[in-house]
DNA sequence: TACACGCGTCTCTTGTAAGAGACAATCTCT
DNA sequence: AGAGATTGTCTCTTACAAGAGACGCGTGTA
């Protein structure tokens, strides 16, 4: 906890200093990668995910030989490999809703011109899952796969819809109720969003995130009260109340059509 | 080697009936996952990878709790998760080759109506890494990631091209010299085919995976002389000799665009 | 009712993989 | 050229994860 880099990859950790399981050590370098965003050196690599290099090099060995990394160009960088790409590709195969929902979202942000986006629980964050960006000259956009704090989404307050507050405790941790701004929210009042969000069937925040956004979402059901993934739209935060209804008519629409099949 | 137990996941194993690194036993699970291509319970998963049970049931907990793997709807099945997807879109967005190869061959089968594939080298086999579908009633499809031996392809021919006579037999066993139709090609005649295609720059195979179907393929370079992918048209195997050569100028100009930059 | 089977969890042992660290080979700055 | 950093490989030790197997539970079926 106290050397610098704090990996807190998702729930408690354990920061056991003490030897680490391949298993993880792999699952944290995916997941460095991930955050990174480009190929990185193996020493780096090491570094970053703070794991001994002479295991570093191993792992990574193992991963490229398994096709789940692939060696960049100059032979000593790595990134995600083809491997990771068929496999993925067979989860939205075998995945419904996020197929459907894609086109869906690449649908609606063409015939609105506006940020649209696919948003899903991931291990208990928020996670945008597909994005694609509008047509304005300043999209707002946020990397596929970006995780972000729940209380500082619109579709945040959506996918908690239906859980009891010691859960919603469970997955909010108190630095999250903090807003990019500073501002703190209180978790009663989150709480509050969320049973609101309930009952309306979609919730709209506005600058929440940043300050010239608005974000619209409403909740796809994969079964009858159980919130799977929410579809938004990123608009500007002065966008018209008539256009903000429209748009929110339209999502309202779109996701009920994916809310048929689980 | 003494001892039975022969599990022979794919290539070369070492059949150490031993105890097996974790990592390895999570490798073989995504492997058989991705070959069984749906949810599949963790008992039977066990058997599959020939993994003992209470192992396997830490594995799969692990790579679940790191949302690599879900737990299907009824709560005893895994299949790949969403963090798969994210990495394989992460893959995806670090490649341009492959994100400018899909467009490619999606946009090819649309403007010829037949099957359009882009493949590549995956760990020394040959892969589909992308197939659009043609419009024709009776289509052959061929599920995206499937491996197949190199010597039954069109494309095998081309990605091969530049490797030396040891370098290809280090590649392909004498078993993927048998077609599916027992036929045996000569080892000799597949370096043959591997040289000619490289000098004429196309490569069309008629009635070797099966006996209704035609396979022509160009490459796609990633430098001078090295072969990084290949686009391939899957066509009914009458297909006239005019026809073939215009879809072959098609692929060309085609595969041109893509060969640009690394 | 008894039996066989598959599932999920738990305990304990021991074979082995994670890790520390040494090493030579490149680079990259003065 | 020398000092310092980085890279890839290798060896050896021991902490610990893989695995065997027992247990309790629910289900099907004879």
């Amino acid at each position: 906890m106290q050397d610098g880099n704090a990996q807190a990859v998702s729930a408690g950790e354990k920061t056991t200093a003490s030897r680490e399981k391949g298993l993880n050590r792999v699952l944290e370098i995916l997941e460095f990668l991930h955050v990174t965003q480009r190929a990185i050196g193996i020493g780096e690599l090491a570094k970053g995910v703070n794991a001994p290099r002479s295991t570093t090099y191993t792992l990574v060995r193992s991963l490229v030989d398994a096709g789940l990394l692939e060696m960049e160009g100059d032979g000593n960088r790595v990134y995600f490999g083809k491997k990771l790409y068929l496999y993925g590709m067979d989860y939205v195969r075998g995945n419904d809703l996020l197929r459907r929902g894609r086109q869906e979202v690449d649908h609606l942000s063409r015939e609105t011109g506006e940020t649209s986006e696919l948003c899903m629980l991931q291990s208990g964050r928020y996670t945008i899952v597909h994005s694609s960006p509008g047509t304005r000259p300043f999209r707002i956009s946020s990397a596929t796969g970006l995780q972000i704090p729940l209380p500082w989404t619109a579709s945040g307050r959506l996918l908690l819809a239906g859980l009891d507050r010691a859960a919603v405790e469970g997955m909010v941790s108190d630095g999250d109720l903090v807003l990019p701004d500073g501002r703190k929210l209180r978790l009663d009042d989150f709480i509050a969003d969320i049973a609101k969000a309930r009952v309306t069937g979609y919730c709209v925040t506005s600058g929440l995130v940043d300050a010239y956004t608005k974000c619209l979402a409403v909740p796809v059901f994969s079964a009858p009260g159980k919130v799977e993934a929410t579809m938004c739209l990123v608009v500007p935060i002065d966008t018209s109340d008539e256009r903000t209804a429209g748009l929110i008519g339209l999502l309202r629409e779109r996701a009920a059509r994916l809310s048929i099949a689980g």
